[in-house]
DNA sequence: TGTACATCAGTGAACGCGCGTTCACTGATGTAC
DNA sequence: TGTACATCAGTGAACGCGCGTTCACTGATGTAC
């Protein structure tokens, strides 16, 4: 028997062939998109016949889900050690899109179109929590005596989201705006939507980012 | 024979058709999303066989493609009619976010997760930048003697996107952040990325739209 | 070190399904004389 | 107004495909004595 922290060869194999499924998964939905995902054709590309997957993954959904959260995790801890590099408010916006433009399918795994009636699994709103509160940091560091502004007094009678970060309106509220001002940009840029309109998507990026930080 | 701009009842009935079939498609969308859009389904959900449909589209791909253009010339419209109703920005935002309401998988239809390798119809180039004058007027409006940005000023020289339209730079950079930070928020209330957080959606709309005025 | 047994990865066949699409055909609707 | 013909909507059968998933099985790897 192992000792515990210790793998056995054959747990090693295990989780060495879980993870060449997911990187064949993550290939598959790059090339065609997370919809066209399928098992038969990850198994192929491996060399092996479909019904031997279900050794590692109880199916199709199952992997999904993983994949899923395993995005959601790669981008916080992608966010948690840029601010652990001692990153600010910018350092984050940027390592962001770079962690996006690696591969876009996976951040529209995360912040895409949803499925109508599909959930997100369980484990991500922790993960969601967790980023929130890194950008709350940031955000709290840049405006620690900032003015509240009217929606910001607003939103500390309506801060659940925030959890018990003791950030200040202003930072609540410019961590919105973060939020949904950078997934903006960056959204429409993967999506392809500048291409052709003869401007620069960095640019246009650090535009909005400039903004917000001189709010 | 008919006479030309008089429809003979069989032209009648195949344009009737043929925008039923479109209705059950956006229904399909809505409900499943528009991965799972099936030809066999909507010709089951109408009463009919599902060779029927060929009569009306040469295949799937034609039918998504038109879905698409009627989903732009959709927004198009409604955003025409607003501002000829004289409503400035603010008026066209909200206009905006009460059409995505109505049909969130129409606006993710537009503007959501592209399917690698696939590209939009052609006539969509066209309604985008008839969108784009739209917001550049109000824009200018909103703007004609505002200071330039910087990033404004850059835009002057890359401003292709904005065809001859007359506007200033501090217009051309307006309109881009308006489109952006729009999308942002929209696209994250849309996918229920703000639900559970406690906060309402329409508030963070709006005050983004303030921010956006105000600058 | 060798033998007996248990564990487990992977296979191939099979099931049922729904998909897009084609084809030859029926039957109703419209047109020409 | 009636008849002959052309047009066209819709059907049912069929094709080939790939999907997820189950199941009984083989063969290799690891474990116990």
């Amino acid at each position: 028997m192992a000792r515990a922290g210790t793998e056995t060869p054959r747990e090693r194999y295990r989780t060495q062939v879980r993870t060449e499924i997911k990187e064949r998964a993550w290939e598959q939905i790059a090339t065609a998109g997370a919809s066209a995902l399928s098992l038969n054709a990850i198994a192929k590309q491996m060399g092996m016949s479909g019904p031997a997957l279900y050794r590692y993954y109880a199916g199709r959904d199952e992997l999904i889900t993983e994949l899923i959260t395993d995005a959601y995790r790669s981008l916080a801890d992608t966010l948690h050690s840029t601010a652990g590099a001692g990153e600010d408010l910018a350092g984050l916006a940027q390592a962001l899109r770079a962690w996006a433009l690696e591969d876009p399918q996976r951040y529209f795994l995360i912040y895409g179109t949803p499925v109508p009636g599909y959930h997100a699994p369980d484990d991500t709103t922790a993960i969601s929590s967790e980023i929130m509160a890194i950008l709350l940091d940031a955000c709290t560091a840049l405006t620690s005596d900032s003015p509240a502004t009217p929606f910001g007094t607003h939103l500390e009678d309506h801060r659940e989201w925030a959890g018990d970060h003791p950030a200040p309106p202003a930072a609540l509220h410019r961590a919105l705006s973060f939020w949904t001002r950078i997934h903006g940009v960056l959204s429409l840029e993967l999506a392809g939507h500048f291409t052709g309109m003869g401007l620069d998507p960095a640019r246009l990026f650090a535009a909005e980012l400039d903004d917000l930080l001189a709010r």
